[in-house]
DNA sequence: GCAAAAGTGTTGGATATACACCCATGT
DNA sequence: ACATGGGTGTATATCCAACACTTTTGC
């Protein structure tokens, strides 16, 4: 995992120089949850006079010097909505000059998925909570761009992986797996067409039964064959 | 393009601490093209004794305090290869603690591409050149999982985007850009049904005729009908 | 006329889409 | 018995993969 610093004629000693040390480094999370078959982003208060009043953004912050970027989603997202177990990777830095106005900050941007109902179980500070993405305005920073490719990322995994286990309890009924579906998309699929593909993928399989919703008859509960988010052969319209 | 430092209690000054400066902030990149119908990669020499001997490694360095890593990659590439002109995209950044035995170096890691007559046309220095990526071994640092991330996103956007375009001169024949795609795929495609669906896809359109290659029949040279790298409704199997 | 690369169609199988009704349960 | 969501099959169109010979040119 090492870059090399000035190769060819090797200046370790460059590392030790205070100029080329300029950079703050920072993360910043799009978490993404199906709520009410919607895809939600989880959202908190920023508010830095002069700068920015009363807006919103997503959660992020410093990486510390013994901190990988990784490790610095899990202290922030832990620290700031008690979030401890979810899905993440990384999508894009931003390393633009001008970036933040109050210095340089490279932020190393990612993006992060939690089943719905663990998202309904946050106890979430004041200020903090879900927002549907398609009713957001202007967030603080660049933070509409690193949600949008987060939505991005999130539709292309969708086709050829099993990311949306990441979204769902580990057993499900193939209702909710098609609201996921569904809510990250934007658009209605066909029901049918839609359990055909998935099981004749074999990346799900049936096991009991259920009552949960309380009304209509109960749906079989499915889960996912593999243990991990792995890409799929081909599962394109659905 | 802005990360926040320590949100909600919004601390400006914290980026005046020298301790959060910790970061050497550096990209490395993975030049690919295609040269005899493989995939080749620039690699130049690195010799940091005593931790690295005369290994090869990606071309890359340092970003500076008043660049971005996007212009810290056009600065490298010129510095080292005399390359002013090829596409870029950003790959993943590398930020381990322990990558670098020398201090704590965080790299933004880059694909890049350049046409095989551009490769063939550079003045090298003496150790840097091209090599097939099926005939390397060990690389510096972390140069070889690097190398892989470029190789799988190039091929993932193969299918999904004209990103061949950047491997090849504005004009070109469909032989040449079956090559492209074998090179990148690693295995041969059937001319037939290639050249069906590239022309059916509208992507490339015709144009003139050829006679270079000194033997044999001239192709039709064909050029792509958009104007940079965009995505393809679909062009799975090819 | 021969060596080399360019160019060209068809067919069978698989996959995708469109579409409407019955079933199991709780109230 | 009715409201609610779960569950099922078929027919058509499209796309994909496999496959071999003729054409144009330079020597």
């Amino acid at each position: 995992m090492a870059a090399s610093i000035e190769r060819g004629n090797a200046l370790a000693k460059v590392i030790d120089r205070n100029e080329i040390r300029f950079a703050v480094l920072a993360v910043d999370v799009a978490v993404l949850t199906i709520l009410d078959w919607k895809l939600h982003v989880l959202l908190i208060p920023i508010h830095l006079p002069p700068e920015i009043v009363h807006a919103r953004g997503l959660p992020g912050g410093l990486v510390r010097p013994r901190e990988t970027a990784e490790d610095a989603v899990a202290r922030h997202l832990a620290e700031r909505a008690g979030l401890e177990d979810y899905y993440s990777e990384q999508l894009l830095t931003f390393s633009g000059v001008e970036r933040d106005p109050r210095g340089r900050v490279v932020s190393v941007a990612h993006l992060a998925l939690v089943p719905g109902h663990v998202a309904r179980s946050l106890a979430l500070p004041e200020g903090t909570g879900w927002w549907d993405v398609e009713r957001i305005g202007a967030l603080a920073y660049d933070h509409n761009k690193i949600l949008e490719a987060a939505r991005g990322r999130l539709r292309a995994k969708l086709h050829s992986t099993t990311i949306a286990r990441q979204l769902l309890a580990p057993r499900f009924t193939l209702s909710e797996l098609q609201s996921a579906y569904e809510g990250v998309l934007g658009r209605a699929l066909d029901k049918r067409n839609f359990r055909k593909k998935l099981i004749a993928s074999g990346i799900v399989r049936a096991t009991g039964r259920k009552v949960q919703q309380a009304l209509g008859r109960p749906g079989r509960l499915y889960r996912f064959t593999g243990s991990a988010v792995e890409p799929i052969s081909i599962l394109a319209g659905t």
